[in-house]
DNA sequence: ACAATCACTAACCTAGTGGTTAGTGATGAA
DNA sequence: TTCATCACTAACCACTAGGTTAGTGATTGT
């Protein structure tokens, strides 16, 4: 996943609007901008605007049936983020658990108990 | 995590020189604004705002000794999207690898065939 | 004591974002 | 056929983002 990809998908899921987007489309797949645009108060331009920052960061996929276009959700470009997400920051995640075990611990009397407690 | 956080949060993830800057202070924790700024070519104003922006999206923790600041990369706020993510789009995730799997079968001769192969 | 260095503010500029209204061509329905 | 509806473009507006330079006060090193 390039650098502007990333710019493009973070920048997609820092609004609120696009965010519902994907949750509405989501839940109801296929729905046409008209049809998204019933669930905001702002003009259909506005949100065809919206559309176009989703489809730009791949998170949104369109197909045209006649003058309608049926917009579809797509999950590969967070799981793409999520991926990397995994790869890049286990080591501080782990790191976190572990400060989160020991801060636990150590409010407890014996150190050394409590070692299978939330091991994931 | 409400609305609004998440609003910071993206857009500061949105711009490479602040994902580098994370980047960085995953890799040297506790790094100063002149010296993270030896790594970019800005200046070192343009490098204070890029910082502020990720003290405001709650990703750098800083703490001031002296005449200097010290930062470090906070990774919870990232966890916490990574949290949401998994509720949010694990039916989707689960329903792509699905599909993936329904299309690799479907390459093969016999339909009902290779029920086994490349079962993740 | 003095000078360099640190974080920082203020002002400015350009480009981009997030919205609007008005209008257009293609398609579908009566 | 006629009319409403769909997606869309163009132009505009206010505001924000991302940079710059110049300058300030506080701390540190010599």
């Amino acid at each position: 996943m390039k650098d502007a990809d990333l710019n493009h998908l973070f920048a997609a899921l820092a609004h609120p609007v696009r965010r519902r987007m994907l949750d509405l489309l989501r839940d109801a797949p296929g729905l046409s901008i008209a049809a998204l645009a019933e669930h905001f108060t702002m003009s259909a331009v506005g949100v065809l605007k919206h559309v176009r920052v989703l489809e730009r960061a791949a998170l949104i996929h369109s197909e045209k049936h006649g003058r309608e276009k049926h917009l579809f959700f797509n999950v590969v470009p967070i799981q793409l983020v999520y991926d990397r997400w995994t790869d890049q920051y286990s080591r501080f995640w782990a790191a976190r658990l572990a400060d989160i075990k020991d801060r636990l611990e150590s409010r407890r009397s014996s150190p050394a108990a409590r070692k299978g407690a939330r091991s994931a």
